[in-house]
DNA sequence: CTGATTTCAGTAATACTGAGATAC
DNA sequence: CGTATCTCAGTACTACTGAAATCA
């Protein structure tokens, strides 16, 4: 129980930071997310099916996200030439630009773990690892 | 980044898990959270604000977390005889009775954590608690 | 008066259900 | 036809801001 707890807090803990870290590029975490998703695809470009499947998303928020970014210009929907019932949401250079400034300040801000060293980052990935896998993350 | 990810996707896994567990009780795991807490207390009873303190909850939030446990009977409201101020949650006999089968179902469940040994529990908590104690958490 | 505690109104973000439109 | 993708409407939960009432 007390693992569970600490899990929680300290999402909260850094979820509360680095939206602060975020907020001057009106970004929230989730946000960035499907952004660096976008900037790391070959075209730039990923279906919003894809992007809910990467970042274990509803297929709900995923339009909600979506929205939110093609009104800040970041993003831009088209329709998917490979698939007419899918959608692609494409990074914009507006958005390529905003990434790349926020990651700046994150990677600064040692994305809030700077009181960890390289192992002990490697340590953490490793033990989540498992529960992550054991949820069926890492099967795409 | 890896392990700020790992952090953030391992929450959702298990919030989602705890909150299914808890749904035939009609708690989520912020209101359990909220009545393991009195139920911990000496007398049942603790002010709001320790509440938000102890849980790292905003005020508004622990003003909505105690309206819906009081709705459902598990926690009743009472001035604080020390401080006229204060308004003291306590948690009701059948407040009491639902956190010991919810506790049942979850500690069956091996709080949903049945996938590591007690070694790497220790050591993830451990390692989360830096962070922790960096933001502040502990500081009570 | 200053400061602490709680509440209320309102806003934002996310998750979900259920239903519908469109296309494979 | 059934299935997949996306969107919309509506609900629930949590976090927060700002303002008010109450009391130390």
């Amino acid at each position: 129980m007390a693992a569970v707890t600490s899990i929680m807090r300290a999402h909260q803990i850094l979820l509360a930071q680095l939206d602060t870290l975020l907020k001057p590029y009106d970004l929230t975490f989730a946000r960035y997310e499907a952004l660096v998703l976008l900037t790391f695809s070959r075209a730039g470009s990923l279906p919003l099916s894809k992007i809910g499947e990467r970042l274990m998303v509803h297929p709900t928020s995923v339009t909600n996200t979506v929205d939110r970014l093609e009104r800040a210009g970041l993003v831009r929907r088209m329709r998917n030439p490979r698939d007419g019932r899918g959608v692609l949401a494409e990074i914009t250079g507006e958005g390529r630009d905003i990434v790349r400034r926020a990651t700046a300040d994150l990677m600064n801000a040692g994305f809030c773990m700077g009181m960890y060293d390289d192992a002990e980052l490697d340590e953490m990935f490793g033990l989540l690892r498992t529960l992550r896998v054991a949820a069926g993350d890492f099967s795409s």
